[in-house]
DNA sequence: TTTATATAAGTAATCGATAAAGTAATTGCT
DNA sequence: AGCAATTACTTTATCGATTACTTATATAAA
């Protein structure tokens, strides 16, 4: 056991023989101290080696300055990307972050996100699980009052605030870009229909097929997760059922990838027998081979929104209305979907 | 402003018409309160919708049951994958975690230990930033009786716990392996030599040469970061003073991405003009191409003995003596610097 | 000179729990 | 029956700050 013999601002007083409010509103730059006693007991403060006690000052003032972040994962790009710009997000706007990580289960989300209402979080951003579809949490987040801004992956349950990307139209308009390619047997691996996303980026494939009179086959849609090994498996479902199509629109590039190790494990060579796009940059797009085209999403942007619409709530419950925002994606064409690779490669066979 | 009506102990005893002491034992299962009463109290608790306030637990207790973590960044697969692994560990053991990345600033590491310390956390376990030398936070650290473990990157300030990997033993197996493909041109690009894994690899990687018998060229050694874009640079300047070595080793894998973008740039072919290997595992490394061989490091293993080494430490600091724990690591070798993958494209072309 | 007003402190109450010590009432043992 | 031990609670103190209110002194205005 530690022996915890931490100073305190009793400590500091008695060697002052001051009182502590004094050392207390002295610290905080009051100003009901004077200028040299301020500076006198700042300078014993660090001498004493004074480290405010942050559990005792937020039961006082009812306030912790943290944020609480609920995510699926964290060894993923788009995710390990937004949370890098929440914390930068947060720590010039002086909040902590508590983050928490669901690991795709909902269960362990609620678990969570109880825990973080119990450490008095001022405020909560949440990606729900794929599986998240019960709203009793997040009702009880609107009973007690506790901020709260959803991002990316978003529940339907009554009016909260949500920062997304515009995903029906990235996902139509790298659907379209494809047919443009000359493409007409589309596929497109799915998420689960629980989620936002998931039905979002589906729809969009949807329409930019029948808007461009594109016969949609059924059994071209596959439903799954949003991880590697469910692109894998896409991929050998599809291939198993004899028919294959000319390309594959994945909703996450993790997907994308599973597409990818399918391919080489069946010999097929991408992008001149199935060709790939997907949802999502990563740091892999750009090296895997051939190249991976893409929906880009502003994951910093995405980040800093949703923090920037948590502290407005912070600072001003009552007053806030809850908003929905949206931002833009890029389609960023690399070598898979791209006519001039496909053309050189025609070229040299 | 909320209005932050929350229910406290006090509520649900005056509801009950007992002391809020029984409660508190009540909910905690204190052997003091008889059954009736507890399913009574717990009943009633949830009905009112009672939410433990652990700010106020956390400062009676003079424990918070929370473990501050310090990276430098998060948006990397090894230290994403230790990350997770560190959750998941943690939870087990029924421990929160706050997470602070630090993105690689030294100053700004300081500044999170010292939060970290106010909010605290019964320990911390931190991977110090690329340029972090001075050792007089992690000596606070200590005469505060803080328990602390060093994870992966480790500075030397005396006598504190550490989890680390092989970083000697595994650079100087990469290079083994590479010089047993025939190569006797051998370049590294190395990290800074402040911290412990870059002076480790390289000294790996100058020992498996001189055993060897391999003239080890100061010019090819090259000292710069973790990163990417010091990959680029660092093939871009090699390339340029006119003399190519056949084979470059990577202190990371984003620096080997960086050799990859380079190489590309340059015209120059991997692993025909030049051959690469790097140190950690990635996702991406099975997936470029060719796919890139690496020194494989246990992130999973490396998590799980920092948490279970920090919390013996919790539980006992008085008898708790400091470890060095080294893991060992392992060689995966792909596409590039393998003699077979060499001998085909001999063959083809 | 007297009253009003800053200035610079101090005192007491509070935040929501836990821990330690105290108190009836019941049970057990010889 | 009589005393010790157990059971089931209650009372009081404490954790380390902050906030609201009070007080003493010095200064300014009337």
């Amino acid at each position: 056991m530690t022996k915890n013999q931490n100073i305190t601002l009793n400590d500091i007083a008695k060697a002052l023989n001051v009182s502590k409010v004094t050392i207390s509103k002295a610290l905080r730059n009051h100003p009901d101290i004077s200028v040299r006693m301020k500076e006198l007991i700042k300078k014993t403060a660090l001498e004493m080696g004074y480290s405010p006690n942050f559990v005792a000052r937020n039961l006082s003032a009812k306030k912790t300055n943290t944020i609480g972040l609920v995510v699926p994962k964290i060894a993923h790009y788009f995710f390990g990307s937004v949370i890098e710009s929440i914390y930068d997000a947060a720590f010039e706007n002086n909040y902590e972050i508590i983050l928490t990580v669901t690991q795709e289960d909902s269960e362990k989300e609620s678990k969570y996100i109880k825990s973080l209402m119990s450490m008095r979080v001022d405020g909560i951003i949440i990606s729900i699980s794929q599986n998240t579809v019960d709203c009793s949490v997040f009702n009880k987040i609107k009973e007690r009052e506790i901020p709260l801004v959803f991002l990316d992956r978003v529940i339907d349950c009554g009016d909260f605030t949500c920062v997304t990307v515009k995903d029906y139209s990235g996902s139509y308009k790298a659907t379209e870009h494809a047919i443009k390619m000359g493409y007409t047997k589309l596929a497109h691996l799915a998420g689960p229909m629980e989620i936002n996303i998931s039905r979002e980026r589906c729809k969009g494939f949807k329409d930019a097929l029948s808007d461009n009179n594109i016969e949609l086959k059924e059994d071209w849609i596959l439903h799954g997760g949003f991880s590697e090994k469910d692109g894998y498996k896409g991929l050998m479902e599809i291939f198993e059922s004899g028919d294959l199509p000319e390309f594959i629109f994945t909703v996450t590039y993790p997907v994308a990838l599973g597409v990818y190790a399918a391919a080489q494990k069946l010999g097929l060579r991408i992008p001149d027998d199935i060709d790939v796009m997907c949802f999502g940059d990563s740091d892999v797009n750009r090296f895997i081979s051939p190249s991976l085209s893409c929906v880009y999403q502003p994951t910093e942007k995405l980040g800093q929104e949703a923090v920037r619409l948590l502290i407005e709530q912070i600072n001003n419950y009552d007053s806030f209305n809850p908003v929905k925002v949206e931002l833009p994606t890029d389609l960023i064409i690399r070598e898979t979907c791209s006519k001039k690779y496909k053309d050189n490669l025609q070229t040299l066979s």
